[in-house]
RNA sequence: UUGGUGGACCAUGCAGUCGCCGGAAGGAGUAAUCCUUCGGGAGGAAAGUCCGGGCUCCAUAGGACAUGGUGCCGGGUAACACCCGGGAGCCGUAAGGCUAUAGAAAGUGCCGCAGAAAAUAUACCGCCUCUUCCCAUGGGAAGAGGUAAGGGUGAAAUGGCGAGGUAAGAGCUCACCGCGAACCCUGGUAACAGGGUCGGCAGGGGAAACCUCAUCAGGAGCAAGAUCAAGUAUGCAGGAGGGUUGUCCGCCCGUUUCCUGCGGGUAGAUCGCUUGAGCAUACCGGUAACGGUAUGCCUAGAUAGAUGACUGCAUAACACAGAACCCGGCUUAUGGUCCACCAAUUUU
RNA sequence: UGGGAUGUAGUGUAAGGGUAACACAGCAGUUUCUGGUACUGCAUUUAGGGGUUCGAAUCCCUUCAUCCCAG
């Protein structure tokens, strides 16, 4: 499966995004939370919402991009079908590699990997 | 060497792998869309939103009042609360810096406490003269008057200092200094500066108190505004005017229209959107800000919002920090490099 | 993104340029066998910085924080 991340597996709407908080399961870690919801569409999708309070406009920025690189690089190896919604608290590590180790804690612990 | 002052510049580059958003060319496909190649992809402050403009709609933005901004002089600019040059005042040993720098004699108001008096001038302690009385040769008390030199209060006390003058004093007179809705000469476009004459003290502070004078400003803002598609109920009730604006005039639209409230429907796409008061280089004009001419260049345009991750090398580049219609400034945050100048100390 | 508003003790509010005030809460003391009530006292650099003024919570500039409105 190619790597990529288009414009298509982003969550958009609010009543979407509503409907992952409304009905999802919550997973998470120290500062960062995951809830994933049942789609229709047969694919993965994904939103990252830093809360207000993390910091400037470009830490949030950051630790959005971050997430959705560690994202784009495993999804080939979860199960499809889902929306996912990650929602980052003040304390998120910044290095690349605890994150890394952080989501795919995750990802076990929803049983998401495909074997 | 230490401390300081002013200014200029940079804000990463190269290579590899995997990705994101536009553009151009080619190809596949009925189309949606997909593939390949090439090339581009955040800032000096993009920030705060404190000023000024462009642009769009309302009338082409008109008149008066209200309201608000600005405020030494000259220049620059599309414009400005910005910039450049000059004047004056203040601060600093200096390099340099700062200034809402018009008017207090148009008018109104304010100046707590203290102090006699806080702006009409006046008189607490004093000083001096005269009259009366008392003790007796020098004082004391009371009354009438003159005066503002001295004391004291205060942030601030009605020109300063010296001499003459006087009963004591006083711009009462004089010299010097200061002052001036005053006049003249010289320099300067001007602000202003220098000099002279005259006046003879006019009179405190505050205009970032109201205000006066001069000058500027019409309102709203890209969620402006325009087009297409989809969908609903040319629905119900009230009003006759509505818009332009804070008010009036004027102007524009209008009765098949418009406004207000209730109820119902849609929550999509395209344009605006990036060629612009643009950038670079050279020459010319100007003290400078800046302007002119020529040549060359095209350099983000997303729409829940594109720049990331990993690795290596170089390096000071690891800081502050992310475009959302676009520009010119101001202010604030922040890593570094260089230049010039000043002061002190040491050495020659 | 655009348009506005407000910052005063821990909290809620006052204050015409001239000593920062009131209520509740907090702390300490007195009263009581103890607690409550009552009484007395204490704590605030008026969000930060600068300017105007003899003097600033107040007037002006600037920064920061919080809140509201427009989808």
């Amino acid at each position: 499966m190619r790597k990529s991340l288009t414009k298509n597996e982003i969550v958009k709407k609010k009543s979407e995004i509503d409907r992952i908080f409304q009905t999802g399961k919550v997973y998470s870690v120290p500062h960062l939370r995951m809830r994933i919801a049942r789609n229709t569409l047969g694919t993965n999708r994904i939103i990252v919402i830093p809360v207000k309070k993390y910091g400037s406009s470009v830490q949030r920025n950051r630790i959005r991009r971050q997430i959705k690189e560690i994202w784009r690089l495993e999804k080939g190896n979860l199960l499809s079908g889902f929306d996912f919604a990650f929602i980052v608290y003040p304390g998120m590590a910044v290095s690349h590699n605890q994150q890394k180790q952080q989501l795919i804690h995750l990802f076990t612990l929803a049983h998401l990997y495909t074997r």
